[in-house]
DNA sequence: TAGATTGTTAATCGATTAACAATC
DNA sequence: TAGATTGTTAATCGATTAACAATC
């Protein structure tokens, strides 16, 4: 078994492969952990712990090879494994994210919506068709859907989530404003708009204050 | 002076505020650090650490009072100040955040959209106008602006951030998958999108591999 | 008053940074 | 080989938790 890998350390990986991703488009194909340092913010020191808890990824004397750390990082990640998603809330940010392409590149795909308001219902977003919300279950199943994106008012966010767990899904990406309880062998990553909003408006209060 | 107030505690407080939203809502008005520790999730000594950090709002042997403690949270987060705000690309995200009425109500006035896509400017997303991009700066300065949310791709974000800078804003709320470089007395909050689902799908991984 | 619970100090834990031997 | 830079251990720093006197 091995060791557990912090929190911290987890949500550093994204930006890594995000840098990575820059340094390739630009025909950087070579980087030491203190150049790197230099443009991602973090300490060389840092980024050298971080990669390691993955393996060695580095040469001494050298450096690291952007390309094969970008990869290393990718797959550390999971991207590539084509996960099948669906969207539950059509309304404005739910339509927002099945527009958004990158994330179909980032290797989520999206199979549909789901949908209380029977407006919506019937509709399509480019060509995801909108489901009735009360054929969710038999869709999952019939599906093999992973992942769930629940876009809906937190009113609804649990129980929707309560439903979802039971179909088998493996994974929440949830942006209503609440915190689902559900068995720990789901994952869920929380979006909360209102709470990062919240802390850009301390930071401005807390600028202005300081004069 | 009074003393640094730690990044962790600063994104708990919207967190307490949504808890304490919640009691009140249930008509819960006494709680104590015990009590909030199991609903919300916090050990009753953080809160109570955390609280103390912005003063002594409980009382030994009682708790906390929910309406005055959720009231004082407020200010300090700075809800009800009335930031003018303006959003930045009126794509998908730009349209879906100009739709939600939530940033309404936490106090953020949303003035207008701009945009550079000549088939968007003129039209309204609800009541409010998408005007040309390039207008931004005139309209930043007569209108008292001071947030702006930037929602364009990730090419043009750092370029609008500069011109928003030298406009006089304060604040940037940014969906932009860029880490943007301004000076240091302009605020910046990331909603990186993409870094949290790429968070949810290493957990999906490494959930999967675990067994 | 007695019980409850805070505010606050001290102890612990975990994450970050520094240092340097190993080695390319 | 000499210089550069990693991987990794040790030191430091900061955040969380525990403990308890103060006090409502």
């Amino acid at each position: 078994m091995s060791k557990q890998i912090s929190m911290a350390v987890i949500r550093r990986l994204p930006k890594y492969y995000r840098y990575l991703r820059d340094l390739l488009d630009r025909d950087i194909y070579r980087i030491s952990s203190k150049e790197l340092s230099e443009i991602i913010g973090f300490t060389a020191s840092q980024i050298r712990q971080d990669l390691n808890n993955f393996g060695g990824f580095g040469q001494q004397g050298y450096g690291y090879n952007v390309e094969e750390l970008y990869n290393e990082i990718g797959k550390i990640l999971g991207i590539d494994k084509g996960y099948n998603t669906v969207i539950v809330g059509a309304g404005n940010l739910g339509q927002a994210i099945a527009n958004y392409s990158g994330f179909q590149k980032s290797g989520f795909e999206i199979k549909a919506l789901f949908e209380a308001n029977p407006r919506l219902i019937g509709l399509k977003i480019r060509d995801l068709e909108i489901f009735d919300i009360e054929d969710i279950e038999d869709y999952i199943k019939e599906n093999d859907i992973e992942i769930a994106v629940i876009c809906t008012p937190k009113e609804s966010a649990q129980d929707i989530a309560d439903r979802l767990s039971k179909s088998g899904i493996s994974g929440i990406w949830n942006f209503a404003p609440v915190d689902l309880n559900l068995p720990e062998n789901l994952v869920v990553e929380n979006v909360h708009l209102t709470e990062s909003l919240y802390t850009l408006s301390y930071l401005l209060n807390e600028k202005n204050s300081q004069k």
